[in-house]
DNA sequence: TAACGCTGTGTAATAATATAACATATTTAA
DNA sequence: TTAAATATGTTATATTATTACACAGCGTTA
C-alpha cells in the first residue's frame, strides 16, 4: 500500500495543468495559465512545483528548467528518472527501462558515496526529426 | 590525433579559472573573479562558457547551473557525462566508469530515437557527510 | 587586394528563472 | 486545545541567461 498524498488547492490546480500536457511546462508559463484560477505570484507556483517534485507526481527536466508529469503510478518518490530529449523539436519522453534502471541502481563508485537519487537525460533526434 | 582547439583570450582566462577549482563554479562568480582581467559583462562569460562546453573542456552541472573542468584529456567533446553530487556539501565529482559508460552508450529505446549525448547526475551523501 | 564568411569582442538592456522575508491561515497530531 | 507542520498570499529581490547592435581580426578566395 502506498501513501496517498492529499494535495492542497494550488498543488491540485498546478498538477492538473501539468498532467494535461504531455510535454514539460515551464514555471512562468504555468503561472500565466493559472492566473485565471487565482494564482498570481511565481512563488505560489514554485512552492507547488517543489512539493509535487518531492512526492514524485512530477519531475523536473534539469537541462530545460521545465516540469513534466510522471506517468508511472508506482513512482511515488522522484529518485530515479530517465528522459530522452529531442534537441530539434524538444520532445521529452520519460524512459522506464528495467535493465538500465538495474545498472543505475546498482552503480557503486569507488569513493564510498551513498546514493539515493539519480537523473539521466539522453539527448538526440527523435524519429520525426532525423 | 585530436584537433587542438586554439582558445581566445577570454576563453583562456575563464578556462584557467575553472581548471584551478576542483569544484563547479557559477557564471556570476566567474564574472566576479575575472573582472580584474577586464571581463566586465555576463555575456562575455557565457560566450566563453558555451564554447568551452562545446569543445569539451568543461561540463555544465545542469542541476546546479555550474561549470566544472573536464579532467579527462580524452574527452574532447562533451557527449557523455556522469557526475556524483553530494547533497550536503555539494561536492561534485566526475565519474568515469567503463561498464556504466558501456551500458549508457548501448542503450536503445523503443521509439527509434537517435542519441548523440547524455548527462547523468547521481545524488547522495559523500563519505564525509554520511 | 578587396570582398566575404567566420569567430570573437564590448556594451547596454532586458528576459527568464528562482528565492527571501513577512504576515497569516489551515490542518494534523500530541 | 495547544503546538507543530504545512499551506497561502504578497512584495520585493536575487540569480541565471539572452537579445540586439556595433565592430575587430583573420583566413580564404576570387
Amino acid at each position: 500500500m502506498q501513501k496517498q498524498e492529499i494535495l492542497s488547492k494550488n498543488q491540485k490546480i498546478i498538477l492538473d495543468l501539468i498532467e494535461k500536457s504531455d510535454q514539460p511546462l515551464k514555471a512562468y508559463s504555468i503561472l500565466f495559465d493559472v492566473k485565471k484560477k487565482g494564482i498570481n505570484a511565481p512563488l505560489q507556483v514554485y512552492r507547488a512545483l517543489n512539493k509535487l517534485v518531492k512526492i514524485g507526481k512530477i519531475h523536473k527536466i534539469e537541462s530545460r528548467n521545465a516540469f513534466i508529469a510522471c506517468k508511472n503510478s508506482k513512482c511515488q518518490i522522484a529518485k530515479a528518472t530517465v528522459f530522452s530529449i529531442c534537441e530539434s523539436c524538444e520532445d521529452v519522453t520519460e524512459i522506464h527501462d528495467h535493465k538500465l534502471s538495474e545498472h543505475l541502481r546498482d552503480f557503486k563508485d569507488n569513493k564510498g558515496m551513498k546514493y539515493n537519487k539519480y537523473n539521466l537525460e539522453f539527448f538526440g533526434l527523435c524519429k520525426k526529426c532525423i
